[in-house]
DNA sequence: TACAAAAGTGCAACCACTACACTTTTGAAG
DNA sequence: CTTCAAAAGTGTAGTGGTTGCACTTTTGTA
């Protein structure tokens, strides 16, 4: 099935290095302070070959991306019988919040991302685009018609949400309170 | 108080006449097809002028922001005794939503918006600016602290919302279900 | 009237990105 | 093994937005 030829190899060992190329320049000297022009040099390719596997010098740091939205409709789809699916939602981003505590690498990177503006765009852009499946999924599951609008809401009212618990200290008790307002509403706890 | 002498009249007008040959030149060309060069020699001033007044390409479509921003927090801080903030968030977007029906050129001028990337982001970002002082009047209108999660996630959600309005042909029809969401909850009218 | 701040200019450059014409590599078919 | 076309990679020259710089012109004010 994975029979991959010679020529797909290179093409994907190609692709890595100047992914890697460019992660290593981008963690040390920060996203604004590297060319591509010194990226394709280190990983020893053209500028044009670089293009050519990559659209944009942000998507150099972004490479796997179907895994994140395969995961994303997974635990809605597959959530224990009697769990809300917002509380799905919820125990996915808390887990994905906790930060792979084994590689601390994975922090740095964030903090790369998320303190240089083009990159948290770019970022936050590919994010949201996981809200037509998330609300198809979602959809298919309470048995409302494709593109009802509740839906498409609490999609994209839980993809914000993620970035939205990101930014707090207490990541926990954050998803707490904002995934309770999405299940319950505002006016539950609130007066007016 | 607004004694502005001849330099600041004649600042203000060379800015004018640059963001009125954007329009102009946008909305016969589109956003991609005209160059910067072209719309400064349309409003006879240099490049550097231009970028001294606008600091972007996009920048140039967006002027008034701080009315947008003040009419918004107003709709909260001053809405009829008895209306839920979600309802008088919800009633001010339908009424924007309207589209001043008076002017048509404003629905062209959401086309252009709508349908070119690169300003359907720009102008998203611009929106979004608002949640931080939008969430610091709901959180003083119930008397929470400020930076309180909630608040910042009701904020965040119903400037996403309006966007989200936007996009569905029964606008009004689209906005009593996204903040019936917020208002009352997912699982309000939802089983699982 | 003189002076300094502010507005505007033109030029050169930077950087991400693309088009193009080209060479090299590689998989597969005869 | 040879042949051939597709695919990968290259260098060059460009475009277009954006900035830095040194400069002139305008304008409010002392």
């Amino acid at each position: 099935m994975t029979e991959l030829g010679r020529r797909e190899r290179k093409k994907l060992q190609t692709r890595r290095s100047i992914a890697d190329a460019a992660l290593d320049l981008f963690m040390a000297r920060g996203f604004d302070d590297v060319g591509v022009k010194e990226i394709a040099d280190r990983a020893d390719v053209s500028v044009t070959t670089l293009f050519k596997h990559f659209p944009s010098k942000e998507s150099l740091l972004f490479d796997e991306d179907e895994e994140q939205e395969s995961a994303l409709l997974g635990v809605v789809r597959e959530r224990p019988a009697g769990k809300s699916i917002t509380q799905a939602l919820r125990d996915h981003f808390v887990e994905a919040a906790k930060g792979h505590a084994d590689h601390p690498m994975f922090d740095d990177f964030q903090r790369l991302v998320r303190t240089t503006p083009a990159l948290r765009a770019y970022a936050h852009g590919m994010w949201m685009r996981h809200q037509d499946a998330l609300a198809r999924v979602i959809a298919a599951e309470i048995g409302a018609p494709d593109g009802d609008v509740r839906c498409a809401a609490l999609a994209r009212f839980a993809l914000e949400a993620r970035d939205l618990i990101f930014d707090r200290p207490d990541r926990e008790r954050a998803a707490d309170e904002v995934f309770g307002l999405l299940e319950h509403g505002w006016s539950a706890d609130q007066q007016s």
